[in-house]
DNA sequence: GCGTCAAGAAAGATGCATCAAGTATCTTGT
DNA sequence: ACAAGATACTTGATGCATCTTTCTTGACGC
């Protein structure tokens, strides 16, 4: 369960901020979809402006785009941008994988083993939901453990912009999907940055590979078949 | 003068957003000074509601900050989280200046050496705002050819943040400031992508020695002397 | 049958009233 | 003169009314 209460003073835009992010890294909604600030604040059962403030901090972290005036969409993601991502990723989160094998300590890494155990399981036992979410779980675990939470808010939202695109890639893969989180843990184990780093290049070019095939198919929007 | 219209359809909210971001950029705000909603909407002729949206997004990008919840400031920067944007900056500018390096056109090259031109002459003439704003283009400008937009909005929002704390410390070190921008020009101009990342790096520690010295001495936060 | 235009509905943008919580100020009693 | 409590003010959060623009839909004319 990725905890995204961003700090703040509670308030209902952070609350609905926080669950709408929550269903965009989970996937649960698809590029394209359209998101109505009334319908919205029923849902949650405020009034508009909390959800009008959220949206806009979404539109924000561009996980959300006005396609025209009046209608909000989940954003799409080219080819051209998600490799853009991609690359920012291996340069951040190789960063990130290179301090924590300084500074990580015992426990750390025993809770970053947890999580993997608890990711093979959830990959065996197909739960693809919980399987996405301590994938995630593991990639934020390693900025956190080195102590980089300006990182952490720049992953997150990537995160944001590939959660709907992830939805159905994620496991197509199978468990080979966790295959190169092993050496990262190792290469902590080892307190050695270049190993770790380069474990988690590995693994970011390897999971994205599902992703990346489904945008070249062109998915990026449903077909209109009618 | 730098553009941040961030590629919306132009409402209020966007404007205002623009303007605030544009200030923040110039070190027209000094960290610790305090937002009232009310003034802005006074000053900008909007009811609060624009003011309030742009203010939302503003701490979505941690700008600023709600010390309590009814009082809104510009962020301050501890030594440490500077010291993480500047690891950042240089995996992702490195990033930039290497894809830079290789697909650089000629007219790219001489409008970069147009914005040193004039950084050059605005450090002459001790015209502050001028190098600050000039410095900043060169920086953006090397994502910009690059084709990496995703990566000019994370620096944007870094830039957002280092913006107060760069007033007064920027050209303290006269034009010895932008001097590692001419070994980034000349490495484009051969195609040499190391030769630019390791030039923009250069450049990102020395230009921001200045900060950091300011930050140790405790300036973060003004001395109050009564 | 198809294209065009208009009326009505939909929906985000804006403005504003009210609320609650925090802050400053004023009063009053010792 | 000082301190403590009460009062008034400040200010962001929330809710809501209205406005304007856009999308839909359907009828009319070619």
């Amino acid at each position: 369960m990725p905890e995204f209460t961003t700090l703040e003073h509670e308030n209902l835009n952070s609350v609905v901020y926080g669950a709408l992010c929550d269903a965009l890294m989970q996937g649960r909604f698809q590029p394209g979809d359209r998101l109505k600030i009334r319908d919205l604040a029923e849902q949650f059962g405020t009034s508009v402006t909390p959800i009008r403030d959220a949206i806009l901090r979404l539109a924000n972290d561009e996980a959300i785009t006005f396609r025209s005036p009046r209608d909000i969409r989940i954003a799409g993601l080219s080819e051209r941008r998600y490799l853009e991502i991609r690359a920012i990723r291996i340069r951040l989160e190789g960063l990130a994988a290179e301090t924590a094998a300084q500074v990580a300590t015992g426990a750390e890494i025993q809770a970053l083993e947890q999580i993997l155990r608890e990711n093979e399981e959830a990959i065996e036992a197909g739960d693809r939901l919980k399987g996405t979410q301590l994938n995630q779980a593991f990639h934020f675990t390693l900025p956190k453990i080195a102590g980089l939470p300006v990182l952490t808010g720049i992953l997150r939202r990537l995160w944001l912009q590939m959660g709907p695109h992830i939805s159905g890639a994620y496991l197509a893969g199978g468990r080979a999907m966790i295959d190169h989180h092993y050496p990262v843990v190792e290469a902590l184990k080892r307190h050695d940055p270049a190993a770790a780093s380069m474990a988690i290049v590995d693994d970011i070019l390897l999971g994205g590979k599902p992703i990346l095939d489904r945008l070249e198919r062109g998915d990026e929007r449903p077909r209109r078949l009618a």
